[in-house]
DNA sequence: TAACTGGAACCAAAC
DNA sequence: TAGTTTGGTTCCAGT
């Protein structure tokens, strides 16, 4: 029999809901988390509830194949078997915020314009059903059937279309910019917004600021956002129950209608009208068109030379795809999506004024390899990719680089290039004959002018010196019961610079993440742009950000070279620690010339630490999508933060099962229940020893921690003021108060496959005696554990308490200082 | 010929 | 405020 949340997860809701548009300047503490204070969540502060805009979902037994442009949502719906029906109230207008009332301290305000429309986005890509017809945007921002507005747009009128100066080029350059540019490039949007004509103005933007005269736009997109959220408790495979929150997408970033835009599309292909479209949905797949009609935007064309047919991809649709800013696992369940070869770390992005400079390469020469792995179905899928972020921050789509559609003979892959709001996704069919696995052949690095960029209104970040990027890849696996499992995994950092490139040192590996605070151990560094000269300097930040300690390695120069440093690591200056501590060391070569900050950890004696950092950003980066300690996350990528219980229960044993956290903004803690019992479907199902990372468990099983530990995450005690599970972080560290039984943190995080990544911005609120004074330089993330640092006894913990130490550090700091990372250490104590 | 690649000139912002 | 440094952008030339 099925619970009545598996049941919840099986319906495809059909949204209704209406706004009160009364105050569209909103106050910025209303942003967030509101959203989720809907009728059944009173404000924790005891603020009555004001009037709000109400989302109805109705669920539905069963999912309409067809009925999808039934954008009224006044349809057949009455045909329908109607399961139940749940009234959601909406964050009161005040929960929305108008770009004019942006905080430069909010959550938001270091996010890129990318980030804004990718979580605008979320808006408008979270149906998470098969059924496009079930997409919330069939609702007020929608044109109804046949009447979406599709404005033809070129990928170059598209990058001329951004706000400011046009490339000045003396001779124009190598692309020219039209704005009314619809030859072969033409291409297709939806226009979510209702006063959006659907002719595009010269200067009309995909990233459409919201002024007064857009707020009712985007007061659409922000119930988008939360019937998103709803949608998204309704129909993932998560813990999303209704009882137990509103799911509630609680942090409007977005200042634009989000678009998907086809592009390039190919010269044979084949446009539909919205009309045509649904034309050919009517007369059922053997009608389709041999593109991929019910995939990403719903009208992609299929690169001709190849033999792949995006029709054969099992269909979604952009419209139920999580925003791009938002964190998805590596793996869910068997699934598990990696990448199997890395690119370089360094690839030169080429400007719109340049030509190609061609595809992202690896370092042997080859091309990146990602690879799904545990997908046995017969169906292609769709590999997603777009540039993503390599800061310290939130994996969230690059403002000043986008991916670049690579094609030509040397080629192999064929791709679709879409726009997805602002950001473009190449996509990449992942076909069972080749082990779903893709070459990543077709992708280059478009460098976007800083100036156009940070003109842009609404635009935070800066370029300069934002040269660093990530190749983020996605993959989402529609499930029989119609659910929607997505992954995501982003590579290593790639610099794109070309002075950076040829300057900076750069360190892409290290021998060694930890040793004890004597040190005298040798390290070896492996990167580029090695100098005889360069030094390697080990330092340690003040939780104010002043350096307190800094101590040059000794460089064997005599076994280095351009690529590689061999050092003898100096000790610590405190040779009495009670706990890791992390440092950062960087390699200096010449005068200016820094590596980015590294991390390394010095172990007191007898202390195991679990490792909570990658090496590299990336994988901090990799928000809640890698692992925590090792520990996979359940299949519940969507989860809405303020239906995701918070607390985990993992059970280190493989194949145990573990809920998950939230992974999006908006949580609302007082909504979770501490205790909630996971969902049937949010088991984990695969802790294999091979899902832990070696610098957990150091190649050893995890049965070295015991043979039945377990985590339990609960969430902080009153964070309800955080906007989200970011902000939750900031002001809830994880305190992890262990026994023998198991971990137990207070924060919600570390029941993400990565937590730390948000936890990296925690400031503590709640430090403990020993954190203050024994660790008042709590260890910065890295902590990949040495062999020794786990086990003083041949790798099983002592079933001592377990703690995670954390740094306090201010919030713009870490966004300000490169090389900060999250900072956690498990230590068994 | 087009795509790709490496280098560098030029310029502006930052220092 | 002027000089220097640094980094972004554009252009050129070779493969």
């Amino acid at each position: 029999m099925k619970s009545a949340e598996e049941d919840a997860y099986c319906y495809a809701p059909s949204l209704s809901f209406s706004l009160p548009l009364d105050d569209p300047c909103l106050s910025p503490e209303h942003h967030g988390t509101q959203a989720s204070r809907g009728r059944y969540y009173p404000r924790p502060n005891g603020t009555p509830a004001l009037e709000r805009p109400r989302i109805e979902i109705t669920s539905y037994g069963h999912f309409p194949e067809e009925d999808a442009e039934d954008s009224s949502g006044t349809g057949n719906t009455a045909a329908k078997q109607v399961n139940s029906i749940v009234t959601l109230t909406l964050p009161n207008a005040d929960g929305y915020r108008d770009p004019s009332c942006l905080s430069p301290a909010s959550s938001m305000s270091s996010r890129s314009c990318h980030s804004e429309a990718s979580s605008h986005e979320s808006g408008l890509s979270c149906n998470y059903e098969n059924s496009p017809q079930n997409s919330p945007w069939q609702s007020p921002c929608v044109s109804p059937k046949g009447g979406s507005p599709r404005t033809s747009v070129s990928d170059e009128s598209w990058i001329g279309s951004r706000p400011l100066s046009q490339p000045s080029s003396p001779c124009g350059g190598k692309r020219k910019y039209s704005f009314s540019e619809t030859g072969s490039g033409c291409l297709k949007y939806h226009l979510y917004s209702p006063s959006h004509s659907p002719g595009p103005s010269p200067r009309t933007s995909p990233r459409l600021s919201v002024t007064d005269d857009t707020w009712m736009a985007n007061t659409n997109q922000y119930t988008n956002s939360a019937i998103v959220a709803a949608i998204n408790a309704l129909s993932t495979d998560g813990v999303s129950d209704l009882g137990e929150g509103v799911p509630l997408k609680a942090r409007k970033t977005c200042l634009e209608p989000c678009l998907s835009i086809n592009l390039k599309m190919e010269p044979r292909g084949v446009e539909l009208s919205p009309a045509e479209f649904e034309d050919q949905e009517e007369f059922g797949p053997s009608s389709r068109l041999p593109f991929k009609k019910d995939t990403y935007g719903r009208s992609f064309l299929d690169v001709p030379q190849h033999a792949f047919t995006w029709a054969s991809s099992k269909p979604y649709m952009s419209a139920s795809l999580p925003a791009l800013d938002w964190q998805l696992p590596t793996r869910s369940g068997l699934y598990s999506l990696q990448i199997e070869v890395q690119p370089k770390s360094h690839h030169r992005a080429h400007y719109e004024t340049e030509g190609s400079r061609g595809a992202v390469k690896a370092l042997a020469g080859n091309h990146p390899v990602v690879q799904l792995h545990g997908y046995t179905e017969s169906d292609p899928l769709t590999l997603q990719l777009f540039i993503g972020t390599a800061d310290d921050r939130l994996l969230r789509p690059h403002a000043f680089y986008q991916v670049h559609r690579i094609t030509g003979k040397t080629v192999s892959t064929p791709t679709h290039e879409v726009l997805h709001c602002s950001t473009k996704v190449l996509e990449i069919p992942l076909l069972p004959e080749n082990n779903m696995r893709a070459v990543i052949d077709c992708a280059g690095i478009l460098k976007l002018r800083n100036s156009d960029i940070e003109l842009r209104k609404g635009e935070t970040d800066i370029g300069r010196k934002n040269t660093r990027v990530r190749m983020v890849f996605r993959v989402h696996i529609n499930q029989p019961n119609g659910r929607t499992i997505s992954l995501q995994v982003a590579s290593s950092p790639i610099e794109c610079s070309q002075r950076s490139a040829q300057e900076l040192p750069l360190v892409d590996k290290q021998s060694v993440e930890s040793c004890c605070a004597s040190g005298g151990e040798r390290m070896l560094l492996t990167g580029h742009n090695f100098h005889p000269d360069s030094r390697v300097v080990f330092v340690e930040k003040a939780q104010d950000g002043c350096q307190v300690w800094e101590k040059e390695a000794k460089v064997d120069k005599a076994a280095s070279s351009s690529t590689s440093l061999l050092v003898d690591i100096p000790p610590y200056h405190n040779q009495k620690l009670s706990c890791p501590v992390v440092v950062n060391f960087f390699v200096c070569s010449g005068k200016h010339r820094r590596s980015q900050c590294q991390h390394f950890t010095y172990l007191p004696p007898n202390v195991l630490t679990i490792k909570t950092e990658p090496h590299d950003d990336y994988e901090v980066h990799r928000p809640c999508s890698q692992n925590v300690s090792g520990l996979t996350l359940p299949s519940n990528p969507y989860y809405s933060p303020e239906v995701l219980p918070p607390v985990v229960s993992v059970d280190l044993r493989p194949n145990v099962s573990f809920t998950a956290c939230p992974q999006r903004l908006g949580g609302k803690p007082s909504s979770f229940p501490l205790s909630s019992s996971p969902s049937p479907s949010a088991k984990l199902q695969d802790l294999s020893p091979t899902h832990f990372p070696k610098s957990l468990y150091n190649g050893s099983s995890p049965h070295q921690m015991g043979p039945h530990q377990s985590l339990v995450v609960q969430q902080g005690p009153d964070a309800q003021s955080a906007s989200g599970c970011f902000q939750q972080s900031l002001l809830y560290p994880p305190r992890i108060i262990a026994g023998p039984a198991g971990l137990h943190s207070t924060s919600p995080n570390i029941t993400e496959e990565h937590p730390f990544h948000s936890t990296h911005h925690i400031a503590p609120s709640q430090p403990t005696t020993e954190d203050t004074n024994q660790c008042p330089q709590l260890p910065k993330g890295t902590g990949k554990s040495s062999p020794s640092s786990f086990s003083p006894d041949g790798g099983k913990p002592s079933p001592a308490a377990v703690s995670i130490k954390q740094e306090p550090q201010e919030l713009d700091q870490v966004y300000l200082d490169d090389g900060k990372y999250r900072k956690w250490i498990y230590s068994f104590m």
